[in-house]
DNA sequence: CTCCCGTTGTTCGAATTCGAACCAAGGTGT
DNA sequence: ACACCTTGGTTCGAATTCGAACAACGGGAG
């Protein structure tokens, strides 16, 4: 065990700024939608991705994928919708074993519902805080962040 | 219900980011700590947040405050690292009601060696992907964000 | 065609999370 | 001393999360 390269000031500076600003805001956003719409921060989620879809549909696969969690948590999940309306299964016609989870009408009105004051939050806590330059910065910088986990995680 | 300022193709790639690479990040790091130390990332948090306190030692709600959980969250993990014996309860003397956190010697040693696994960590999947400059600026950026957070959190 | 291996989605159990309700105990004003 | 509002921590129940195990299917190598 070697010792390991400390993080100086300013490092330690952005990874504690940054765990604090995730947590506090994911915080912050589940109970905006929580009070406002009775959706949790994860279902909004899968509801917006569905809603960007064409079609409204997504498999399984590919929707816990870009969500970022796991399987069973989306199987999960989707059960809920499905149970409110919001959403339903449909089984794949070119593969068995797959399934479509589609928006239903109610479901995308829940989300034109939601959107708004979820966004408003959205723009007080983070973006309307920061300057131009700072969202390209963050964009960049997290963006590419992002793309090395995504390409580690398929490795 | 008015019609709201919807976020422009570079907002949306900020905050786009930010939820993707901290949910991402939170996954690995998560993994890493779990398989490497046993521990969990709030539990290695807490341990983190006393072993960084005056004697190893902290009051129940201002270690909740620094961790950004609920009360019953903190009761809950204190109790668990106390079953693990790396942290102890020991009730404040100038207020009956008040509960100090304490790390026990095997607390210390349990942070001594998870940190470098850890740590590697985090630089590989954040702070050497960026820049000194833009790191520069997630520290000031999610700073004032966060600091706006908990300053609302008060009111 | 058949044997395998990778994929797809679900189920299961264990661990964790939260908020609301709760019980003391502190502190304040009268 | 008294009533009253706040504070500090825990308890409780419900909801959610994850990973490992599972069953069923797809798709190529031979």
């Amino acid at each position: 065990m070697d010792e390991p390269r400390w993080l100086d000031q300013d490092e330690m500076a952005a990874w504690r700024g940054f765990v604090a600003a995730s947590n506090l805001l994911n915080r912050r956003l589940e109970r905006q939608l929580k009070d406002d719409s009775g959706l949790s921060h994860t279902q909004y989620e899968i509801l917006v991705h569905l809603s960007a879809a064409p079609e409204g549909s997504l498999r399984m696969t590919e929707l816990a994928d870009r969500l970022i969690t796991s399987k069973s948590g989306l199987t999960y999940q989707v059960t809920q919708l499905e149970k409110a309306g919001l959403v339903s299964r449909r089984s794949c016609p070119s593969d068995v074993r797959g399934i479509f989870a589609d928006l239903t009408e109610q479901g995308r009105e829940a989300v034109r519902n939601a959107a708004p004051g979820h966004l408003a939050m959205v723009r007080e806590l983070l973006i309307d805080v920061l300057s131009r330059e700072q969202l390209a910065v963050l964009a960049d910088g997290l963006g590419e962040v992002s793309r090395r986990l995504r390409a580690d995680e398929r490795a």
